[in-house]
RNA sequence: GCCGACGUAGCUCAAUUGGCAGAGCAAUCGCCUUGUAAGCGAUAGGUUAGGGGUUCAAGUCCCCUCGUCGGCUCCA
């Protein structure tokens, strides 16, 4: 490298000089371990990329969000390799990476088992100890199809290079909107071609810098995501840029799955699926009863406050209502089919507005009750496809804690802010603190009706009242309703996943299909603007949420049972009944141990049950007319006065703590 | 709905690969029990999801139905 320098470039911030033909590598002195690519002009590109004159070049490392994306979208590439050497008349769908992982679709005629993925994986770390080195190498589309004239699905891709849009997604790894590229899989030292696959890139130097990769699971998936096409064989897998990154993460996922609302549900006696009723119908039991009447009272209290009037509405209509409202010739196959009876098609209802609506106009209504807030917690049933129930997030009946809001277009941002301050205040009281906004917008297809005009007026509302709020704003193009956008609520919870929680809408139609008027100040009349506003989505996917949240351990304002009390012996159990009496009074949740375990099974299975609080009386409390704490965590506090544990347990479930 | 895996006592899991359905926990009964996560004993609990088939013999093999799980698609 003693060359005269020729170019200059940008590195870190300052201007440098190198050698033509210096690489990325080169010029960041990159090791190929940690930093395994280079952003050149902001754009990402292999370490063996020459640079240009003037370029500004960046390093990116493995551990980055875009050095994890190389990592396993080149881990994606090692696996399909190893597919293809152990099952070579498999042939190749699309790899990209993905959140926490990458994968990759195959079309073989026998899907892949467990024991396929075994010997999948035991290649792959074969591949990446070889350390076979990732080659780019440009070529024309009429080449490109002449190489991957055995792969069906890549020449697919290729024709369809240009029309993005359209690809499947994690397509545009494969071809970009440039020239398309083919990556080589070349041994280290012979230098034969082990494998190759069109791709954008870019990727790591050499296979050996996976420092860790797992395969997780296979499963069937539609070729370019739609149910017309046939369906390959997708692998899973996961790879991260250390092995303790590995273990975190699987760590992870199984800590997601000791909180699995379903399992806790069991554990926890708070409800249950049974068969007989049919799939994605839950009983809440009496203690998921508590939870869920404990959160409904909170919700119905606050909504006073706010100015909501609350309405009932049955679970039945004639399909007319439906038709009117739309939802029926749009919605049907989501709908439980109809029954039929006095010659009348009867549903069960899917949605509240439509009632909504014929409560607002049950009468003249005049622009001085506007807004009009009308709210219910409302039963609905949807016909989930069977593959799709998932608990109680994805369940054919639950209730919904569901209001509409009619306002005039002058109210309307008003409403927006106040409403989304009250839902984001809301949903902190339930001990979620951490958020985003997302902002669902308009797309292409004809599902959306109504006129662009109203459409953007209303999207630009609702992005002001977004934009007070001090969250990220993300944009979710094509994400509306067919009626309106709309405003959504991401929480993330207890582990970092998110959910998303409540929805804001604007709909112009409804009021329009259902001739909703009201008489303004000037005598005229007018139609309303119709706001959709769920916080918790349902109360059962809330519930669930909560639950996967708190890991099952709720504070105590909403735990079943917020104290239990445990004798050290039998003849403790007259004073602690006492004392649950007392407690009991002041309307608090309190139960006795008083069965014939020994006080460290009791202490057991109320931690099992993750009970808030413990109250232990022996000798040494009844003679001081105290109790003993023992909380969740373990921690004690011994001796205290009967009057003071009251006070401390009234504190910690009005104030919504542990 | 599609692909795959799975379904044994309330729960978690066995059953030597086609040869007598069993254990722990939970439940019930009894004995015992003074300090922070499992005291001891006994009893009861099953048409092996349901139905059909192959076989001398089926929890085990085959077919159908139902359900669950993991994905795909979908989520107004």
């Amino acid at each position: 490298m003693s060359a005269v320098p020729e170019l200059r470039i940008t590195l870190a911030g300052t201007e440098r000089a190198v050698a033509a033909g210096t690489t990325a590598g080169q010029a960041l002195d990159a090791d190929g371990r940690t930093v395994i690519a280079a952003r050149v002009n902001g754009e990402p590109r292999d370490l063996d990329h020459e640079v240009a004159d003037g370029d500004t070049v960046e390093p990116i490392e493995i551990g980055s969000d875009e050095g994890r994306s190389i990592l396993r979208h080149s881990a994606a590439h090692i696996m399909a390799q190893a597919v293809q050497e152990l099952f070579p008349e498999a042939k190749l769908g699309i790899g990209p990476p993905i959140d926490n992982g990458f994968y990759y679709d195959f079309d073989v005629a026998e899907p892949f088992t467990p024991d396929d993925l075994k010997r999948i994986e035991k290649r792959m770390l074969e591949i990446v100890k070889q350390g076979q080195r990732f080659e780019r190498r440009a070529v024309s589309d009429d080449d490109a199809r002449a190489e991957l004239a055995a792969e069906p699905y890549k020449l697919e891709l290729i024709g369809l290079k240009g029309g993005a849009g359209d690809a499947a997604e994690g397509a545009s790894v494969e071809v970009g909107a440039g020239g398309l590229t083919i990556y080589d899989n070349v041994h280290p030292r012979t230098g034969e071609l082990c494998w190759k696959d069109l791709c954008r890139g870019p990727h790591l130097p050499t296979t050996r810098a996976v420092p860790a990769v797992k395969l997780m699971r296979s499963a069937a998936a539609y070729w370019r995501g739609s149910e017309k096409n046939p369906q390959l064989q997708r692998i899973y897998g996961t790879a991260w840029e250390s092995r303790d990154a590995l273990k975190e993460y699987l760590a992870f996922l199984e800590e997601a799955e000791k909180r699995d609302h379903r399992k806790l549900g069991a554990e926890l006696d708070l409800f249950s699926f049974p068969d007989e009723l049919g799939s994605g119908l839950a009983v809440f039991h009496p203690k998921g009863g508590v939870v869920r009447k404990e959160m409904e009272q909170y919700s119905r209290r606050r909504h006073e406050e706010a100015g909501y009037e609350f309405v009932n509405t049955p679970h039945i209509s004639k399909a007319k209502l439906f038709e009117t409202s739309g939802h029926l010739p749009n919605y049907a196959e989501s709908m439980f089919p109809p029954m039929e009876f006095e010659g009348q098609d009867y549903y069960l209802k899917a949605m509240n507005c439509p009632m909504h609506n014929l409560v607002f106009r049950a009468r003249g209504r005049s622009y001085r009750e506007l807004p009009l807030r009308l709210f219910e917690f409302g039963t609905v049933y949807r016909y989930e496809k069977s593959g799709v129930v998932h608990g109680l997030t994805r369940a054919r009946g639950f209730t919904q804690d569901d209001a509409h809001i009619y306002c005039t277009t002058e109210q309307m941002p008003d409403e927006l802010d106040t409403l989304l301050t009250f839902v984001l205040d809301l949903l902190r009281d339930y001990g979620l603190s951490d958020f985003y906004l997302e902002l669902s917008t308009r797309g292409d297809s004809d599902k959306f009706i109504g006129e662009p005009e109203e459409w953007a007026e209303a999207t630009e509302t609702l992005r002001q009242a977004a934009q007070k709020q001090d969250l990220d704003l993300v944009m979710d193009p094509g994400g509306a309703a067919y009626y309106g956008p709309k405003i959504s609520v991401q929480a993330r919870d207890a582990i970092g996943r998110t959910w998303q929680m409540s929805t804001i809408q604007v709909d112009f139609q409804q009021p329009k299909r259902f001739n909703l008027e009201y008489t303004a100040a000037d005598g005229s009349r007018r139609t309303p603007v119709m706001l959709h506003r769920a916080l918790f989505g349902s109360i059962e996917r809330f519930f669930a949420v909560l639950l996967e949240h708190y890991a099952g351990a709720f504070p105590a304002w909403l735990a079943p049972v917020q104290a239990v009390g445990i004798p050290i012996a039998d003849e403790h159990v007259p004073y602690l009944n006492d004392v649950a009496a007392r407690m009991r009074a002041e309307g608090l949740r309190v139960e006795v141990d008083a069965s014939d375990d020994r006080m460290q099974k009791k202490i057991r299975n109320a931690q099992k049950q993750k009970v808030p609080f413990m109250l232990l009386a022996g000798d040494d409390d009844v003679s001081k007319g105290a109790v003993s704490f023992r909380y969740r965590d373990g921690s004690q506090n011994n001796g205290v006065p009967v009057a003071d544990a009251i006070a401390e347990l009234r504190a910690a479930v009005h104030d919504r703590r542990g």
